[in-house]
DNA sequence: TTTTGAAATAGACTTTAGTCTATAAAAAGT
DNA sequence: ACTTTTTATAGACTAAAGTCTATTTCAAAA
C-alpha cells in the first residue's frame, strides 16, 4: 500500500464519513427517500466532495454490496458435506437469498436490479467473476464428473443460465404485488432445471 | 360507448395529439433523450394537459406496449401445425423476442424493465392474465395430456417460470455489456428446462 | 338566458440528481 | 523559503420529471 499523505487521509475521512451516514439514512428511511443534499448535510460535508468521491448516490450502495459479496467466502465450506450437485445449489442459492434480504432488505434489492439495468452504471451483477459464478460453475462439474449431471452440458453455459433464472425470480418478486415466497419459488426453479420437465423415458 | 361532448373530444384529441407525437419522438431519439417539455411544445400541448391524460411520462410509452400484446391474437394460429409442446414453446419464445425487438427496440425494452421495477407504476408484466401466460399454460396442458410432459407438474406454476426465465434472459441482455444472442440464449434456456440437467436414466 | 359547476389546460413552481466553477490548502518543485 | 501545481471541497447552477394553482371554457341547472 503507498504511502498517503495527509490530504489524501483526509479525503479518505471524508469519503467514509459521506458513506456511513449514507448507508446509515438508507437503512433508516430507504433509498428513495434519502436525498444526496441530506447526506451531504448530515455528514457535513459538500455536493463537491460527494461526487468527488462518488460517481453517483447509487454508487455509495454498490460499497455495501461488494461486502456483501464476502458471503461467498464461506459457504463453499459449509456446502462441503451435501452430497449431489443438485441439492448443494439449491442451498447454495436458498442461503444467499436469506443472505441478501437479510443484509439489504427488499427495496435496496429492488434498486440494485433498476441500477443495473440503467446503462453505463457499474454493474455489479453482470460481473462475471462474481464469486456466485465461480461456485456454481464448480458445483456443476462435480456433478458432471460423478455421473448426476450430463457431461455434455457446457458448465459454464449452464452457470450463466442457473444464474439468471435466479435473477428472474428476484425480478418477478419486485413486480408481482403478491408476495412471492421467494425460497419456494427459487427450490421450485432450480428442481425443474434438474429434472426437466419431459417425461423420463426409463 | 357513451355520447361524447364537444369538450371531452376535444380533450380526446389533445391527448392523441401528445400520444402520437411522444411515441414519434421516442422513435427518432430514444426515450430517454426526449423530455416531456419537448413532448409538450412540439404537440402544442402544456404539462398541465400531459399530466391530465398521462400519470408519467412512463404511461405514455405503456399505450404502446398494450397495442403490442395484440401480437398474441395472431401466434397461436400460426402454432398449430407444430407436433410437440416443447417446440411450440420455443417457436413462441422465438417469434415474441423477434417481435419485441422489432416494435419496441433495445432501449424502450429496458425501459420497460426499469419502469417495472418501479414501485407503484402500472404494471404490465405482472398482470398474470397476459396472453403470453394463457397461451404456455396451454400448450403445456397440451403436452401433459399427449404424454409429452409429466402431468405430476402444476402447469400454472410452470407457466410462471417459464415466463419468469425468459424475463431473467432479457434482464440479462440488458446488464451484460457483451451484446447476447437472444434467440440462441432463450432457446438453450427452455431446451434445458425441458430436458433437465440430470442424467436420464433410461 | 343567466348562473353555477366542472373539467381541461396553461404555465409557474418544486424537487432532486448531477455538473461546473471557484477557492483554499496542501504537496511538490526550485 | 517561495512559487507553482494539484487536489479536495464548497456551493451555485442546470436539467428534467412531476405538482399545484389559476384560468378558461364548456355543459348543465335554474
Amino acid at each position: 500500500m503507498p504511502q498517503l499523505t495527509n490530504r489524501q487521509m483526509k479525503a479518505q475521512q471524508t469519503k467514509q464519513r459521506i458513506l456511513v451516514t449514507a448507508l446509515s439514512l438508507f437503512s433508516q428511511k430507504g433509498y428513495d427517500n434519502v436525498t444526496v443534499d441530506e447526506i451531504v448535510s448530515t455528514s457535513g460535508a459538500s455536493k463537491g466532495a460527494f461526487y468527488g468521491h462518488f460517481n453517483s448516490k447509487y454508487e455509495i450502495f454498490l460499497e455495501k454490496f461488494k461486502e456483501i459479496d464476502n458471503f461467498y467466502i464461506h459457504i463453499e465450506e459449509e456446502l462441503k458435506n451435501i452430497s449431489t450437485a443438485e441439492e448443494k445449489i439449491v442451498q447454495l442459492a436458498l442461503r444467499q437469498m436469506d443472505y441478501l434480504k437479510e443484509e439489504l432488505g427488499d427495496e435496496l434489492m429492488r434498486t440494485l436490479y433498476i441500477n443495473a439495468l440503467t446503462p453505463d452504471a457499474h454493474n455489479f451483477l453482470a460481473d462475471r467473476n462474481r464469486s456466485l459464478y465461480v461456485i456454481i460453475e464448480q458445483i456443476l462439474k462435480e456433478g458432471q464428473t460423478s455421473g448426476e449431471l450430463d457431461p455434455a452440458f457446457n458448465s459454464n453455459e449452464i452457470t450463466l443460465i442457473i444464474s439468471r433464472c435466479m435473477r428472474g425470480t428476484l425480478f418477478d418478486s419486485f413486480i408481482f404485488t403478491e408476495k412471492i415466497d421467494l425460497d419456494k419459488e427459487i427450490e421450485q426453479m432450480l428442481r425443474l432445471i434438474f429434472s426437466g420437465l419431459k417425461m423420463s423415458h426409463q
